[in-house]
DNA sequence: ATTCTAACA
DNA sequence: TGTTAGCA
């Protein structure tokens, strides 16, 4: 069903989570004046705004951004290299998070049941990881051209 | 109350 | 970076 996955897709956009300026600076220790300076010297970025007048908007991205510079900041690196020790890794995180994705192809349901998509296990069959609302997890192993169905009723 | 830019410390 | 001024 279409609305299982919209309310998970809901759940878990975190692009909906938004700050501004003041709360990232409570939430980090790091002050708005650096925040604005470090933005100046595009070490981080906020949402585009319409008039340069407006209040930034920080995603939760740039709130993990901000944080990791201030660890390393605190860690005794200069601004400049704190700033790249926090991109790469975020850069290594986009890469495992990639990673994972590959694995788990989707979420789909089966006799009401959820269950993850973990990708071809041979030529013709996909396994399934079930999760029983009771809790618990089995697997199961299924025709691809029965997953490509179920899939495409509860489409990602 | 909060944020913004600019400017001086 | 901190502060302050003068706005919105």
């Amino acid at each position: 069903m279409a609305e299982f996955s919209d309310e998970l897709r809901q759940v878990f956009d975190v692009k909906r989570l938004v700050f501004r300026i003041g709360e990232i600076a409570s939430m980090t220790g790091v002050s708005a004046r650096q925040l604005r300076y470090w933005e100046q010297k595009g070490l981080i970025q906020s949402q585009e705004r319409p008039d340069e007048k407006q209040a930034r908007v920080y995603t939760f991205k740039t709130f993990i951004q901000v944080s990791m510079i201030k660890y390393f900041l605190d860690e005794g690196l200069t601004l400049a290299a704190a700033a790249k020790r926090a991109g790469d890794r975020q850069t290594r995180a986009q890469q495992i998070h990639r990673f994972i994705t590959r694995g788990l192809q989707g979420l789909l349901q089966i006799d009401g049941e959820m269950a993850l998509n973990l990708g071809a296990f041979d030529a013709e069959q996909t396994l399934l990881a079930i999760l029983p609302d009771e809790g618990g997890v089995h697997y199961r192993l299924l025709p691809n051209a029965e997953v490509r169905h179920l899939m495409a009723a509860t489409p990602n």
